[in-house]
DNA sequence: CTAGATTGACTTTTT
DNA sequence: GTCAATCTAG
């Protein structure tokens, strides 16, 4: 096998194929875990033994998938001897690479046509559909959509005494095709267990699933959670279930224990074919780092006192994590601030440095404040941030109303019996989201609509309002909806238009036209996102004029298809706002496993750190050994760690840029005087710090409207 | 009705 | 770990 491989790698890829075993490879921070599991993906196809599309890759990331998918060509490209570019790339697009909820979805979909995942604003719709004596005795003042969803789910696990009103709503997201992510899972393994299917010809993709894989890798086997292994079990049995991860990574604890779920899968094959292998160097993080990052787990320091821990393949660097602690969160962020111009007149650039968070607030906090003088900054988010915006959603489910609407109209038409009403769920999203709509009147609308066993769409639109029961308030408000609705459906240049921006004006327009509450931006801020976001949504509108098939109107193609390109156009374009390219990282702590920056910063806050149950110590793990050469610890306190002051001037240490320079191959000289220089220079003309040169008059507004922010929120706490 | 005890939320992701 | 809301005993 080739050459770069340490022993224990090569171990693991030389491992042969064997049906109906299980191979648990323990791999630890910077072990070169994605690298071993590629060459073993490689070594089982060159071996002659397994096909390309006979191997699946399950992750439970978008992030861990992207991080295979990125670097196969590389890895595969430079292990190869006789392939030509072209056969190479055939080989790449037959693996199966994916999330199991992207799996799933998948199988899903195949069996029974296209499915929606609820959301936010679905949770609000069905909320108007509960009476009062849902809450029970427990209502919050302002039940939130998370309340309700909690409340939901306990009502429907407890099989006796189920009310009418959960079934009301089971129904309507059944009818619908709506489901919850763990319905999805539950689903597709019931597809994938079920004979049945195995007979017919659409369910191909759902049929190789179950006969053709001859490998299961699953990836990253920390993050697994019991609810998924029915479905996992069902596709790895009988097959060769190669497992990478390291438990000590495994912060994903609140979906459900990973613990239980590992002992379920490695029992999948029973007898002897169970093996374990172990990567045991550490290519990644200094010594200075690994000695004080196993000091936070309690299982580390265990295996260190028996002299297991893993070999750090790096010279020390001279320098220990640096720790402070802030009692004001104001000052940790300057602090913040002030390390990292000192950090960029050295040898560091900007795009070296990650800020990691335990909170998606926090880091847009920090996000912000950077901001405001004037550092750019990149989120590494999953998703981009206009895929989240509960008001593109609502957008989205106007798209949804029209378009089904209009097809259970023209269905009718054709007298087909289509009694799923699919147009009921998006309808009261819509309707629930109107200003005087009460919860009552649309329970008693649809109630109605229940006993005529009509679509609720139909309802509303062909019944006189006068006909409609009197308990009814606000009945003129929900009617001209219909009727606005009923105007853009019967315009076909807003259902067959081909002008993104035409249709994008339209659901606008209507939108402002009928005020819908969650629309109504609270200040000028938001105003501005909301118009970013809308800009975002336009560009995939543009991206799927480009791409849609020839007999799908643009909005059908983008209803269907907007996730999955979103995701994609993401992941290519990455950093579409920040000007430059060097610019800094922040990311949550979640967000950025399997990642690697030379220097991190670890931003306690408002002391979420001080809460340490053993699964946040694994949290605070993964944090810290992202970094590879500085790693910042503020703000956060753990027994594990002795909090020294090491009041050493970073900037002017010049035999740790020298270090770091090597480290990262750079021929950037490390010279404290000019470094120190620089930043003397920073500071006198900026008064502060910019990297972009911005007129001191705008910078010194953004900094005060942020400091009112940032007091506000203190203030809050 | 009140003091004291108990419980749960806070946070992280998946299309 | 902390805070707020709810529950229980007297």
């Amino acid at each position: 096998m080739a050459a770069d491989l340490t022993p224990s790698q090569s171990k693991v890829v030389d491992f042969p194929y064997l049906p109906n075993s299980t191979l648990k490879v323990v791999a630890g921070p910077g072990s070169g875990k994605t690298l071993t599991l590629l060459h073993k993906v490689y070594h089982l196809i060159e071996s002659g033994e397994i096909a390309p599309n006979e191997i699946l890759i399950l992750s439970l990331t978008n992030k861990a998938v992207d991080n295979v998918i990125t670097r196969l060509f590389d890895v595969f490209e430079q292990l190869n001897e006789k392939h030509t570019e072209e056969q190479l790339r055939e080989i790449i697009g037959d693996l199966e690479v994916h999330t199991v909820h992207g799996l799933a979805n998948r199988v899903v979909i195949e069996n029974e046509g296209i499915i929606n995942i609820i959301e936010e604003n679905g949770w609000r719709g069905l909320m108007k559909l509960v009476s009062e004596d849902f809450w029970k005795n427990k209502r919050p003042r302002m039940p939130s959509t998370k309340d309700f969803k909690k409340l939901f789910e306990q009502y429907k696990n407890q099989k006796t005494g189920t009310k009418d009103v959960v079934k009301k709503l089971t129904d309507i997201m059944q009818n619908c095709g709506v489901v919850t992510n763990e319905e999805l899972i539950d689903r597709a393994s019931r597809y994938l267990s079920s004979d049945l299917v195995s007979e017919s010809e659409t369910m191909q993709y759902t049929r190789e699933l179950k006969g053709k894989i001859k490998v299961v890798i699953i990836d990253e086997f920390q993050d697994l959670y019991p609810s998924l292994l029915p479905l996992l079990r069902r596709i790895s049995l009988g097959k060769q279930l190669i497992l990478f991860g390291d438990s000590n990574q495994s912060i994903y604890s609140f979906l459900g224990s990973n613990k239980e779920a590992m002992r379920a899968i490695e029992g999948i094959h029973t007898g002897q074919d169970f093996h374990v292998m172990h990567l045991h160097d550490n290519f990644r993080c200094t010594p200075e780092i690994m000695a004080a990052a196993t000091q936070v787990i309690p299982a580390k320091r265990k295996e260190m006192k028996d002299g297991e821990i893993e070999k750090v393949c790096k010279d020390k660097c001279g320098v220990k994590p640096i720790m402070e602690n802030f009692s004001n969160p104001l000052d940790e962020l300057e602090f913040v601030r002030d390390q990292i111009s000192q950090l960029v007149c050295a040898s560091a650039r900007l795009s070296d440095i990650a800020i990691l968070t335990r909170t998606n607030n926090q880091m847009q906090l920090i996000a912000d404040h950077l901001q405001s003088y004037g550092i750019n900054s990149h989120k590494l988010t999953a998703q981009p941030d206009w895929m989240t915006d509960t008001r593109i959603q609502f957008l989205i489910d106007l798209m949804k109303v029209i378009s089904l609407s209009h097809r259970e109209e023209s269905l009718e038409r054709k007298n087909s019996m289509n009694r799923p009403w699919k147009s009921d769920f998006s309808l009261i999203v819509t309707l629930g989201a109107l200003k005087g709509a009460t919860n009552q009147s649309i329970q008693i609308l649809y109630n109605e609509c229940l006993r005529r066993d009509t679509s609720l769409w139909r309802y509303i639109s062909s019944v006189p309002v006068s006909d409609w029961p009197t308990a009814v308030t606000n009945k003129r408000k929900i009617s001209n909806c219909a009727i606005e609705l009923q105007k853009l459906m019967n315009n076909g240049e807003f259902l067959y238009s081909d002008d993104p921006m035409h249709i994008l004006r339209e659901i606008c327009s209507f939108a402002h036209e009928m005020g819908f509450q969650m629309l109504q931006p609270t200040s000028d801020g938001d105003a501005e996102q909301f118009r970013q976001h809308l800009e975002d949504m336009y560009t995939i509108l543009k991206l799927c004029l480009t791409n849609r098939p020839n007999d799908m109107p643009l909005i059908e193609w983008f209803l269907h298809s907007h996730f999955e390109q979103s995701l994609s156009y993401y992941h290519q374009n990455p950093v579409p706002r920040a000007g430059s390219r060097d610019v800094l990282k922040i990311s949550t702590i979640h967000s950025s496993k399997g990642l690697e920056f030379p220097i991190v910063f670890l931003m306690g806050g408002l002391s979420w750190f001080q809460t340490f149950s053993q699964f946040e110590d694994n949290v605070l793990y993964v944090g810290m050994t992202r970094a590879k050469n500085l790693l910042y610890l503020l703000n956060t306190k753990h027994p594990g760690l002795d909090c020294e002051p090491t009041k050493r001037n970073i900037m002017a240490n010049e035999k740790f840029w020298r270090y770091y320079n090597t480290d990262l191959n750079r021929a950037t000289a490390a010279d404290s005087m000019s470094a120190i220089r620089r930043y003397d220079c920073l500071q006198r003309k900026y008064g502060g710090f910019s990297i972009n040169h911005r007129p001191f008059s705008t910078l010194s507004v953004a900094r005060n409207n942020k400091l009112i922010k940032l007091v506000a929120y203190i203030a809050r706490k």
